[in-house]
DNA sequence: TATTGTTATACTCTATAACTATA
DNA sequence: TATAGTTATAGAGTATAACAATA
């Protein structure tokens, strides 16, 4: 009995996948914020944990933590940069890239599932639907953040 | 460029719906998790602890921290159970009222915008996959959890 | 004996601020 | 002077286990 029209059926849906795809490695020493990580490098390839902070959306502080973990585990390395010495390469390891590879079969047998019982034409028609709806929050909060900059800056004369 | 239909769709969706709805309250008392367990009061009525943490999914322990936090903010109080002397019942304050009714509005306009772009034909449509996705996905998930009941079983001979 | 909630303890994610080594 | 990463510190969410009061 969703109150509204997609914003409750997302955020339920939201809810789900994460339970469901965080029992994947429940136990073991990976974790969604570390598995996150280790999709951005296999697909972004080895890079600095700089680079790592900005794709993830959060501090290089907590990028030392998440790698060091993942060290710890076993599933990346941190090799020196060929031209910074300030900076490492955070890089895969065969058991990294083998985990990765392995979560992305399992990524794309879901994907399979979940939309096992719709027709092909709704299949375009929600994957196009989910494309503008994503670009529409995103321009939401462009706006909402150019405003608070305008007023942090008016805060700031 | 998602490799996937719907479920890389889902999960930036996802990640994107989850940082626009906490700006709202950031800096102050609140956070995701206090708002979700106020949306159940909200909606579901003054309540035990016991059964917020089976709505909420988690443990009855964190249930009491999240409850000291809102209890300290003045969001909700822990009233008397008529009949069990064990037991509290977490009731909205008159903050928390205001501040619900207030999210709710918010969270009816943040509906209308998402869907602003879609024809009505879209709307029901992702509606109703959106449903049936979700549907798929629990029936998945209930599979995967009866696997692992009759397994954990196996080992308890 | 079972249930409700709490104390005790621990791990993870996250943030800010100060600091080191290098550009 | 600016950037890459780390140490230090802190808050929040979450979990398990042991315990009190009450059913």
């Amino acid at each position: 009995m969703p109150s509204s029209l997609v914003l409750d059926r997302l955020l339920l849906l939201s809810d789900l996948l994460q339970r469901d795809m965080s029992r994947a490695f429940d136990g073991g020493p990976l974790t969604t914020a570390r598995v996150h990580l280790l999709w951005v490098v296999h697909h972004a390839g080895p890079q600095t944990q700089q680079s790592l902070a900005t794709a993830l959306d959060v501090t290089p502080r907590n990028v030392t933590g998440l790698v060091d973990a993942l060290v710890e585990s076993g599933h990346v390395v941190r090799a020196p940069h060929p031209t910074d010495r300030r900076a490492v390469l955070v890089t895969l390891t065969g058991l990294g890239a083998d985990t990765m590879r392995r979560m992305a079969v399992d990524h794309a047998q879901l994907d399979a599932d979940l939309v096992a019982d719709l027709t092909d034409d709704e299949r375009s028609i929600v994957a196009g639907a989910l494309d503008r709806i994503t670009a529409r929050l995103q321009s939401l909060m462009a706006a909402a953040a150019a405003e608070e900059g305008t007023s942090v800056e008016a805060e700031r004369p």
